[in-house]
DNA sequence: GTGGTCTAGACCACG
DNA sequence: GTGGTCTAGACCACG
């Protein structure tokens, strides 16, 4: 895993373990990888594994069995769509309609760049 | 102005700034406020306006006469479009396809959405 | 560290670090001292340290890994002579031959002088 | 008269009348033009245009009459060359050779270069 | 008046 | 521990 300069270790972590539970490779329910095994797999300061499961613990995406590990809640993938889906359509929409405003960049050519993006994507 | 707790001040007053200039209120060549008068009344210490103004002069927005002030660049609106159309078309517009395709949705429901917004904001 | 009173400590800084670089004291790559460490050897405003660093951040020199401190870049040394060779070639030499003119010094007196001080230097 | 952003424009004046005396255009012993004069003439603040006189009057390139005006010192040609030739050894020519040692650059390959420029400019 | 630099020191997020 | 930001305020060169 490659990790961007900018935005903090822990919440990339945290994304990309959304990510993974998600797409199923860590099913809902099930028991995740320990702090001390990802931090070792991703070469980072166990330090910062633990501030992203409290970081997906507060939002109920995982929960915490005392002296087993961390589990992916039962209904995570869930939890992470709803959180995306609401900040999807409260702020990275109206940032992006705003900006494009700003740029006078009209809705039909926005429409033909999203296409296009689609497809590559 | 009300400044956001998460982003640095110095950024948020900067882009305040390229606001301005693209919308006339600073035009094109025109002094700016010295860093003592903006300071004041941001009610913000002048360091973090000096920040701000060494900022927009590394990018090209700013210029300085030596004893005289700040003044906004000749293409000072250019440039500052010329920045946000390059992030909003290598960065905010994929980053959002991304978040699309992951929470399923379509095209057609987007372009909808963006339209709504469009009128709103 | 002696500072001159003319120059911008924080530039005198970065001088130096770049001097310690293309010289070895800092290989290319590994990492310097953390900005208390060093305001506390130059007897200097952690701040300034600061300011030394985040310009040779810009300048490509150094670079940055999160919660671990600096780094001289990869490629630092190379950077450090290129900026150094256009800065002589085009700025500090004409200026000289353009003196030495003025002065009507030939340039068989000026060999000499640079001869002698190529060897006491 | 174009003006360098990074460097004081009283000195960047006060070098440009050194220049006209050891050219002639204003010779030893006579009348330079009133600060207003020049003041207007280059689109100056005229307290640079002070600072400029004050600073050739402390070296002994300028002398003033009170009621009349600024002159060209009887022996100022020969103070300025005097002033240059010594800062040229001194100062530019060391940190020259210095530079040029820190870049590997050999003495023939300066040569070559220096009377390169000497034909150019 | 203008900006540029610096100190002293605080608080914070992050690893 | 690390760097990043900010305040408060000083001093200076310059125009």
């Amino acid at each position: 895993m490659q990790f961007d300069t900018n935005e903090p270790i822990y919440l990339q972590i945290a994304d990309h373990l959304c990510h993974l539970i998600i797409t199923g490779h860590f099913p809902d329910g099930e028991r995740i990888p320990s702090v001390r095994d990802l931090a070792v797999e991703l070469e980072v300061n166990p330090n910062t594994v633990v501030r992203s499961y409290a970081h997906l613990l507060e939002q109920g995406v995982l929960e915490n069995q005392r002296g087993i590990g961390y589990f992916a809640a039962k209904d995570a993938s869930k939890t992470i769509k709803a959180h995306k889906r609401s900040s999807f359509y409260e702020e990275e929409l109206p940032a992006l309609v705003k900006t494009m405003k700003a740029l006078d960049i009209s809705v039909e050519e926005l429409v033909k760049s999203i296409g296009a993006l689609h497809e590559t994507l």
